[in-house]
DNA sequence: GACATCTCTGGAGCGGCGTTCCAATCTTAG
DNA sequence: CTAAGATTGGAACGCCGCTCCAGAGATGTC
């Protein structure tokens, strides 16, 4: 049989996989429960996709295409890489998953849809054409790095928990921490039971833009 | 039965996964090759850890333990954080599957030790208290990202890959992107090939720390 | 020394996974 | 109308994490 009212494509199999991710997890994501919301059989889903890897590449491309397609269109090219950098961090932060693939699949199809956006920036910004490479990279592993570590936690969290208890926990567990060892951790434990992920993790970004303008001043 | 010549320790149990996850990476720990290498069934490894997800953790920990034994005792704050920095590097270069694990279990046993390692180079560097979690949490961030893109290339690449070759893909693969889209990619495919990792990974540290001490000048 | 008890072992088996295979069906071309 | 091709979906295979449990050392008690 074939041809149902809304007919089998890949962009509907790849759309549903998403919502499976955002719904359950990375463990969500099964051939036989897409089968199940697609109403078929795990065999048509494979005529269109190669397989988990793949549909989970496709999935991952979707979401980050979402979060660049806006231009950013700032005052400046430091206010560029902020608007990049929070909308990858963003999308990150509801598709917690995305993180695992981003730092799986690299130099693939999607990283260099990220570092042209934020290389752009950077060559904006001044810097001389033979440290672009590597500045660009630097902000993207920054912006990756930080983006998974911080949809991480939000993985923990899950969508019902309470951040606020959670950062508590954490908190009381590093102040019982060795005073010997974690004489820092220590000392921050109440910092960090009070900071905001999205504030923070501008903070970062503005501390490698500095470095990246003291480093190499604009002519 | 029991008690064989050489008992069934959790350490051992540990050792032995990651001598499994450094052959075949994430795929390659199986509880049924665990058994076979270790001479006893399931049963008995699920006695003395809890299930996978803590085997990943235990041996997760243990090579960022080994990797963050020898104290820094270097010339600056910086040259510690450097130290550090390329301690771990290095550790996930050779253990690649340990990126994805420490993206994944944030804030957990492993990460603290981290935390601390960097955080007090962040005290010595004269950072202002108030900006120690925030600008320690930075740092850590880009180190554990740079580390987790780079191990997703040396899991691509195998044990015996020619990296030349495979630079070389790439960066023939982005010289035939669509000149307009990815204007700045195609242009800065040459300085891809040639680049060094480890080398872009110091600069990356270098960048974050001009960052740091201008905002926060020592004084 | 005998026995009961506790610690530890390892193999059998359960449900679920990714993936393959293929008969059956629909669409299209001549 | 019919043959060829495109597409479907369910059955089945081998592997996975994990649980269960009979029973083999080790240990303690008298």
């Amino acid at each position: 049989m074939a041809r149902r009212s809304e007919a089998l494509t890949r962009a509907r199999i790849v759309d549903a996989a998403v919502e499976l991710l955002d719904a359950a997890g990375e463990g969500g994501l099964t051939f036989r429960a897409l089968s199940q919301r697609l109403a078929t059989g795990p065999g048509a889903i494979y005529w269109h996709v190669a397989n988990k890897d793949e549909l989970l590449a496709a999935a991952t491309d979707a979401v980050v295409d979402a979060a660049l397609t806006d231009e950013p269109s700032a005052a400046s090219p430091q206010d560029a890489v902020r608007a990049v950098a929070l909308g990858l961090f963003d999308a990150i932060d509801e598709h917690p998953w995305v993180a695992g693939q981003l730092s799986a699949s690299s130099w693939q199809a999607t990283t260099p849809r990220i570092f042209e956006s934020v290389g752009r920036q950077v060559r904006a910004l001044g810097v001389p054409q033979r440290e672009w490479f590597t500045v660009a990279s630097v902000i993207v592993q920054y912006i990756l790095g930080a983006a998974a570590q911080n949809a991480a936690n939000a993985r923990i969290l899950g969508p019902d928990v309470d951040r606020e208890a959670f950062l508590g926990t954490v908190s009381t567990t590093w102040e019982e921490l060795d005073p010997e060892d974690y004489a820092f951790t220590r000392t921050v434990a109440d910092q960090m039971r009070e900071h905001d992920d999205r504030e923070q993790f501008l903070a970062g970004i503005d501390l490698v833009l500095t470095g990246v303008t003291t480093t190499h001043p604009p002519r």
